[in-house]
DNA sequence: ACCTACACTATTTTT
DNA sequence: TAGTGTAGGT
């Protein structure tokens, strides 16, 4: 990271490039000009705006690689910042791919990771210690509890959901307890309180040598504004910020990259000369690094987090003279598809016109499906997506968007009765059991013994006798003797508890420092690479932790401990991947990291995921589904400002994931919170053009005839056929009611699935189905809950059932 | 200190 | 509906 070996520029900044071949020419091929633009442009400022679909990965990881190979650059002058750690692994991978090995030491990341990394080298600068723990929102929110329950808060109406979401969005503003109370209504004692609230809310986790995810990213800011000479190490170091995802980037974010693009030196310039002398002379010239940032607003779906438009909308404000670059022609999807998206899209006022194109035709026309209920939905899709199968499209090429998660419940069940394989994306969250958090706990106990709040957490996990009682005495015992919390409990002795007690936290504390031993090393001593996961287990084991879930006769606790098992394997995996890496890296990793498992096997079944997870991914077939009023748009967004507008955009992101199949579905009745509704179409429906869109069932069929007639399986009857069959005016006048007697459409499953899990089958055998009637098995595949019966019925064709859940009997 | 039963309430998106 | 929190009993 030492500028004296900057490397040569070869183009330079606005030299027209002179005859001959470029050195990155082969970078450049199958570009489009306005692509080739944004690889080639060199300046301080660009702006590349990247429809759906337009290539922008493509061109972001030619640019660097251009960058690179004409030694523009050296990698670790390089800062790319994306959205997801998927994205900086795919980024990664791309760019290594066109320049081979040169593409070690660059920074591609997230703006989280990137801040660890910095805070981990600075933190002794303001008052952390390298070995900080981050907090996630659920550690945070128990934290955020506490606090309330100590201020009795709630009484004056603060929840702690609600205190902690509005103090996330005061950091995402770089605003702390101190300037926010300047400014507050102080007379309002619920305002009084929350300032309260904030401000020990910080202290504690300043004493836990802790930060939160906001945090992260502020405290960065914070140190780069207070420690100039330190912001001027890394604006020297990254000569070339690259962000993607642009219009997702909240205040702070966008405070973060103007602090790092300032020219280096600028703002130490009175420390400089108050001496008289010029010190930083040769600095005064220096250049501020080149950022290129790449978004779309249309495609801005995280306002709700603090995002803000206005970063992208006025990047060309913020940086005078920044080159944009306009990505239009779509590569993705059919023109059919592409309307459809523009159609929707156009109805948001505020914005810069713009149309996405392709060359590859019309494609197939939208498909829409409504349903009686979620269950005949997702019926329909699960028949589609058997369909599709059979004309080959595989599994991993289809994906069913909804946009919320509860949605998925349905699906799921008909999934599994139908036999469809699938993954649902983003919604496991393994790191959020309970038992995970546990060992995490553990070792953060071990990492960062200055974190109150995990040694708390472990105290009686398992149960030891240890309560509120002994819990308080602890607490009161370190405070006296001013040490900490995890240092008490090594003078079990002297808190005046029982003997048992006392044996039971000195046996806590000997397991902590065992593991201890294994896992921090004395200082220059490296650790070996296996000592995570061996802590780990030796913290799991004498603790008692495993021993208590497998003597549980809790059916649920056998499941932990295969998690656990699962996360001393994903240590193991760390420790492969990072041979040097510490507890402490393994900790920042699991916090950031919370989709791990998405490399792995989402081949050979479909994709199911909320519309948030689907953007950056597409599919050959989409499935969107639940297009509903009150659904997307969702009802909580009505009443929040730019609410409806950031919905329609969350649907557009939607549509434009599909490349040559999509479909639009809906229910007329959902059951939500244990009582069934009345749905209505969404009003995006209506913005799509009507001949864009073939019809199965419309809306209207639904209405007009009820229920007895089409189910999803005979939908395509010839009623439904004509496009004529627009729903248009049927559309409006279904009037809403809270509740209804609508029961017989509703086609539910019954409450209990049916289990044959030990129902033996062989080829040959007679079975009879509840609908299907009598057939043959021709083969088994699969093993447990997930062996398939390959049925030939004597009226109904070939089927698959999933024989743990069909509703057969053997004959 | 721990367990059970009952009541209540909050139901969007997530690095 | 389901998951969580609290109160009360052991």
């Amino acid at each position: 990271m030492t500028d004296s070996s900057a490397p040569l520029i070869v183009g330079s900044d606005r030299g027209p490039q002179a005859s001959g071949v470029r050195p990155d020419e082969d970078l450049l091929t199958g570009l489009n000009p306005p692509q080739r633009e944004a690889v080639i442009y060199r300046g301080p400022a660009l702006l590349i705006v990247a429809g759906a679909g337009s290539g922008k990965t493509s061109v972001l990881t030619r640019r660097i690689a251009s960058l690179l190979r004409g030694r523009e650059a050296w990698p670790s002058q390089i800062l790319a910042i994306t959205f997801t750690n998927k994205a900086a692994g795919e980024m990664r991978e791309r760019v290594s791919h066109l320049i081979g090995d040169r593409a070690q030491g660059m920074w591609i990341s997230t703006f989280h990771s990137a801040c660890v990394r910095i805070l981990r080298r600075e933190a002794e600068q303001f008052g952390f210690t390298k070995a900080f723990t981050i907090y996630d929102s659920g550690d945070s929110r128990a934290l955020i509890k506490r606090l309330v329950k100590e201020h009795e808060a709630d009484s004056f109406g603060l929840t702690p959901a609600g205190v902690q979401s509005r103090i996330s969005k005061l950091k995402n503003e770089l605003a702390d307890a101190e300037s926010y109370a300047r400014q507050a209504n102080l007379s309002d004692p619920a305002e009084r309180i929350f300032v309260d609230l904030f401000t020990e809310y910080q202290r504690a986790l300043q004493k836990a040598n802790a930060f939160d995810f906001d945090d992260l990213i502020g405290q960065v800011v914070y140190l780069f504004r207070a420690f100039p000479h330190i912001a001027d190490v890394y604006r020297r170091r990254f000569r070339h910020i690259l962000v993607d995802e642009y219009q997702d980037t909240n205040h702070a974010q966008y405070a973060l990259i103007h602090e790092l693009t300032r020219p280096p030196g600028s703002d130490s310039g009175p420390v400089a000369s108050s001496g008289g002398m010029m010190i930083f002379d040769d600095r005064e010239t220096e250049e501020a690094s080149s950022l290129t940032v790449v978004g779309d607003s249309d495609q801005s779906i995280y306002a709700f987090r603090g995002a803000d438009i206005r970063n992208i909308t006025e990047f060309e404000r913020d940086y005078p003279g920044a080159k944009v670059v306009l990505l239009e022609q779509n590569y993705r999807s059919t023109q059919n598809i592409l309307s459809a998206a523009n159609a929707v899209i156009s109805n948001n006022f505020d914005r810069k016109d713009k149309k996405l194109w392709t060359d590859v035709g019309e494609g197939e026309k939208i498909v829409g499906f409504t349903g009686y209920s979620q269950h005949d939905e997702a019926q329909f899709v699960a028949d589609e997506v058997e369909v599709l199968r059979r004309a080959g499209t595989d599994y991993s090429e289809m994906a069913v968007f909804y946009r919320t998660n509860s949605q998925s419940r349905a699906l799921e069940e008909i999934f599994i009765r139908s036999a469809v394989p699938y993954k649902i994306m983003g919604g496991t969250k393994f790191y959020e059991r309970a038992e995970i958090k546990d060992a995490l706990a553990y070792l953060v106990a071990v990492a960062n013994p200055a974190d109150e709040m995990a040694v708390r957490r472990i105290l009686n996990k398992p149960r030891r006798g240890i309560g509120d009682v002994t819990e308080t005495a602890i607490a009161r015992y370190a405070a006296d003797e001013g040490i900490t919390f995890r240092d008490a409990l090594a003078n079990s002795s002297a808190l005046g508890v029982g003997p048992k007690i006392q044996a039971a936290i000195a046996q806590l504390d000997a397991v902590l420092a065992e593991a201890s031993d294994i896992m921090l090393p004395a200082t220059g001593e490296l650790a070996p690479s296996t000592s995570v996961a061996d802590g780990l287990q030796v913290l799991l084991g004498k603790s008692g932790y495993t021993d208590a879930l497998r003597a549980s006769r809790d059916p649920q606790d056998e499941a932990r401990v295969e998690n656990l098992d699962e996360l001393v394997a994903v240590a193991r995996e760390f420790a492969r991947n990072n041979p040097e890496g510490t507890v402490i890296d393994f900790l920042a990793e699991v916090a950031l990291v919370s989709d791990a498992d998405d490399l792995e096997d989402a081949s050979g079944s479909v994709s199911l995921m909320t519309m948030h997870t689907a953007k950056g991914l597409e599919y050959d077939a989409v499935f969107v589904t639940g297009v509903e009023e009150d659904l997307i748009p969702h009802r909580i967004s009505a009443n929040e400002p730019g609410g409806p507008q950031e919905e329609r955009r969350l649907f557009y992101v939607g549509v434009t994931r599909a490349r040559k199949r999509l479909y639009l579905s809906l229910a007329m009745t959902r059951a939500q919170f244990g009582e069934v509704t009345v749905a209505m179409p969404s009003r995006f429906l209506q913005e799509i053009p009507s001949d864009l869109v073939h019809w199965r069932q419309s809306p209207g069929d639904v209405n007009s005839r009820g229920g007895t007639r089409s189910r999803a399986l005979n939908a395509r009857g010839p009623g439904a056929q004509s496009g004529g069959s627009r729903y248009g005016d049927d559309l409006v006048p279904l009037p809403r009611r809270e509740s209804t007697n609508l029961d017989k459409f509703a086609n539910r499953l019954p409450a209990k699935l049916r289990d044959n899990g030990d129902m033996e089958l062989a080829p040959g055998d007679r079975i009879r189905h509840e609908n299907y009637g009598e057939g043959r098995v021709d083969m088994i595949t699969g093993e447990g809950a997930k062996r398939i019966a390959y049925v030939k019925f004597d009226s109904h064709g070939q089927k698959k059932l999933l024989i743990k859940v069909a509703p057969i009997e053997k004959l």
